[in-house]
DNA sequence: TATTGACCTAGGTGTTACACCCAGGTTGTA
DNA sequence: TACAACCTGGGTGTAACACCTAGGTCAATA
């Protein structure tokens, strides 16, 4: 029986996470009569190992939750289990997608500047790099306002 | 002089956003005397606009303050935008590096699963795949607790 | 003129996965 | 007995908003 630390060391995590984790209920430790310690058995163990490996997988922890309840009640996960890491793929797929579009932004701006000087602000500009890079390739994102 | 509404749509963001960057004092509109409304004038509208596109080049809104309150002192906040767009590019690319990673790991399990059986849990195992795969890639990551 | 409907206000909560801090109690060791 | 290292619950902070509440405002319509 470890106490939040000793399980925290093991599994390599912060005991801030471990309490975490047991404060939404994903682990749930005894309790040491005597003073109130969470004591964390082989059981719960499991569970920890089991929680970050689905963590490696790109789970959240909400879904880590799911999956737990339903393991709880007897009946498999795997079809949610697929489906979600499913779902998560799509997303991730999408995120990197932008990502890679604002990476592919930046290092273009970024490149852009090294050649212009700088410049202090006036009352028509705050900073000519962003505005000028922005207006150079503005695709109708945010509305072209042509004054009032 | 526009409403929240007004120059929400102007710019294609929700009314919620615009009053999110006045409370954070991004933008300092005017108040109607009679009714307390905020007005946001030509210069408000500069302001979100230069927000906007800084937004899209991946600055966030702690870095764009930074800039607007260069600015607003008069000084040419060119060399911390070439600072903050740099250090935020290798941040990205440190992130994008992760995310290919767990993208790739959750495609091999996705598709490793695709001729598994489902199972129902027991007391040892609560989704075998996860897992079985997670064993059969542990690269030492979270120590393998050999019982105790 | 009374009633809509669309708008406005301030302020609070929820999102994600923790990290950090506080005040105070516990345990083991030198 | 003193000290370090640990424990407790509970609160705050992070990023950038979205959503909701309760109540006031405005313009047009019936």
């Amino acid at each position: 029986m470890k106490t939040v630390t000793e399980i925290a060391r093991r599994f390599n995590v912060s005991a801030d996470t471990i309490r975490h984790y047991t404060k939404l209920g994903l682990l749930s430790p005894e309790r040491d009569t005597a003073n109130g310690y969470r004591r964390y058995g082989i059981q719960q163990e499991r569970r920890l190992r089991f929680l970050l490996s689905a963590k490696r997988l790109g789970f959240s922890l909400k879904d880590i939750r799911e999956i737990l309840d339903m393991a709880a009640s007897g009946d498999t996960p795997c079809p949610i289990v697929r489906k979600l890491i499913d779902q998560r793929l799509e997303a991730i797929r999408e995120e990197m997608r932008d990502a890679q579009k604002l990476m592919a932004r930046m290092e273009s701006a970024s490149s852009d500047w090294r050649d212009l000087p700088d410049r202090v602000p006036s009352g028509e500009s705050i900073c000519h790099l962003i505005e000028t890079w922005d207006s150079a390739n503005s695709f109708g994102d945010h509305a072209i306002s042509t004054a009032d």
